[in-house]
DNA sequence: ATTGCTTCTTAACATCTTCTTCACGAGTGG
DNA sequence: CCACTCGTGAAGAAGATGTTAAGAAGCAAT
């Protein structure tokens, strides 16, 4: 666990807060402003991936090779897939934030930010 | 918002109480909404399990350590039988309330929550 | 020990969820 | 304009959970 960025502890144990953001790595359960947001497993690992490294941007590589191990084959979409569900469940939840956000021909970055100013 | 799921624990005899679920410890009796719920020992065991984390999520082979002892075997179904009769009687008693929660792959929740939102 | 009753476990089948992949359209940058 | 990347919806397969039933195992009373 040498994670960079905002980590936090909980009594109950790890935990990651990055705003109104709060992943409880033990219960793989996310809430979002205290929502719980239903997130599948593999839904969760990938945005865990991109908040052990928050406000930096993270290859489709280097999150394929957290969540699913080994090297991502190429033009492989799930990432992107799994992606695309995250940002649905998460605006369900906190519809004026911006969580995932793309850099294209690289990856993503996790950066909880508030729509219109 | 947060008026439900409060958990409790009486100085009297050992006792939780969850919404309107109360865990009598000691007599091995489980009142829903004051209405006896009839849970056998396994069942109760069960619960107890789940009451232990309310609002949490746990793991079959959790639960199946506390109420069982020792590791699950693979493919075990025990739990998932009594959760089912545990809902089951719950409903009958308080059948405006949903109590346990499936989390997909991972395990259970408890969580006293009022049906129709 | 035997009976009668309750509870537990296991198995089998039914249903639901999730993951993966495909396809196509929209977006991006040269 | 072209090649590539990404967003998005849908469908099938694999796997997890829901559900029911039957028999085994416990347990109390005889």
């Amino acid at each position: 666990m040498s994670s960079t960025g905002v980590a936090a502890q909980s009594p109950e144990g790890s935990e990651l807060v990055l705003g109104p953001l709060e992943l409880r790595l033990d219960d793989r359960e996310a809430l979002v402003a205290g929502v719980r947001a239903a997130l599948t497993v593999r839904e969760f690992e990938v945005l865990v991936a991109m908040a052990n490294k928050p406000d930096r941007v993270i290859t489709r590589e280097d999150v394929y090779g957290q969540v699913w191990g080994g090297r991502m084959p190429h033009r492989d979409r799930a990432v992107d897939v799994h992606v695309k569900r995250i940002r649905s469940k998460l605006a369900v939840a906190a519809p004026t934030w911006e969580f995932v956000h793309t850099h294209f021909g690289i990856g993503y970055r996790l950066t909880p930010q508030p729509l219109e100013a």
